[in-house]
DNA sequence: ATCCAGGATCTCC
DNA sequence: GGAGATCATGGA
């Protein structure tokens, strides 16, 4: 098999995969990654400025799930203007890039994250693709179908790790066979109403139904907010005070616009692996 | 060991 | 309708 490269402008492979939005890589020797997401594996590393992939993978498919057509120097210049606080985020983490996952898998994973740790979430992913998904290559599994998932109770899902939270994955299962949550129909509905729409599933509240939208449905004016963001924002933006969850929102969406989504991860990685405004 | 995690929900007033 | 407790688990 041949590798292919490909030149993406502002594109790490390292920062677009460790920043938190998604879970399914793996760091490989020679700094390479396994990359999964729906049925397909990549193995792929970075020399430079050019990506690298190793031998067999869809091609097209990764370039849409990386948001390879995005001009991300524009949006960057931006978002800098008169912000040197977001200069020095996007300085930090300059190529991160925005993924286009597959719904129930970003559905599912952003259930399981709430009150938990990345490394946590990876392995309850992990496991629970084992259990029920489908072999691709090694050990690797895709992550399991909804028809897959018919019919494993909650207490299946505790008995593999995920505690509470399982009653809320047997409940999304339940809801997106029950055939509301059809991908095609809700890219048609307006964010407002795809955020209603995702909140009504047990354990998705804004914060998980917004990770959903902004990484899974492209709705890049969102801003998700968790304890870091929030740390953050008031560090950066209000010295040190907080906001009521509204308030934040109002001003990051005044602040940031139709690129509050991006700006939200940049702030999110910069803050987290600064660890800014905790301790 | 003990803390805490990319929160949501339930229960009080 | 806002504040506070509760929820399971294991990585750090």
């Amino acid at each position: 098999m041949e590798k292919v490269y490909w030149d993406c402008p502002d594109f790490s492979l390292s920062q677009t995969l460790e920043c938190g939005q998604c879970f399914r890589y793996q760091k490989e020797d020679n700094n390479c990654y396994t990359v999964i997401s729906g049925q397909r594996v990549a193995t792929i590393g970075q020399v430079g400025g050019s990506i690298v992939f190793y031998g067999g993978e869809d091609i097209p498919f990764w370039k849409g799930y990386f948001d390879g057509d995005r001009n991300y120097e524009e949006i960057k210049k931006r978002l800098c203007k008169d912000d040197p606080i977001m200069g020095q985020a996007i300085s930090f983490a300059p190529g991160i890039r925005i993924l286009r996952q597959e719904f129930f898998e970003t559905l599912m994973s952003f259930i399981l994250s709430q009150n938990n740790h990345i490394p946590r979430i990876k392995g309850l992913i992990r496991r629970l693709s084992q259990e029920f998904g489908t072999h691709i290559d090694k050990e690797l599994y895709s992550f399991p179908t909804p028809e897959q998932l018919a019919g494993v109770s909650e207490e299946n899902y505790r008995g593999l790790g995920c505690g509470f939270r399982g009653r809320y994955l047997a409940d999304a299962v339940e809801k997106v066979l029950g055939g509301s949550f059809k991908q095609e129909e809700l890219e048609k509905l307006s964010t407002r109403e795809l955020r209603q729409r995702l909140m009504v599933i047990c354990g998705v509240g804004q914060k998980v139904a917004d990770c959903i939208l902004l990484f899974s449905f492209g709705r890049h004016e969102v801003f998700p907010m968790d304890v870091w963001i929030n740390r953050v924002y008031s560090h950066a933006y209000c010295s040190g005070a907080k906001l009521s969850p509204v308030d934040l929102q109002k001003s990051a969406a005044e602040k940031f616009g139709e690129d509050a989504g991006f700006a939200q991860q940049y702030l999110f990685y910069y803050g987290r692996e600064m660890k800014i405004g905790k301790g």
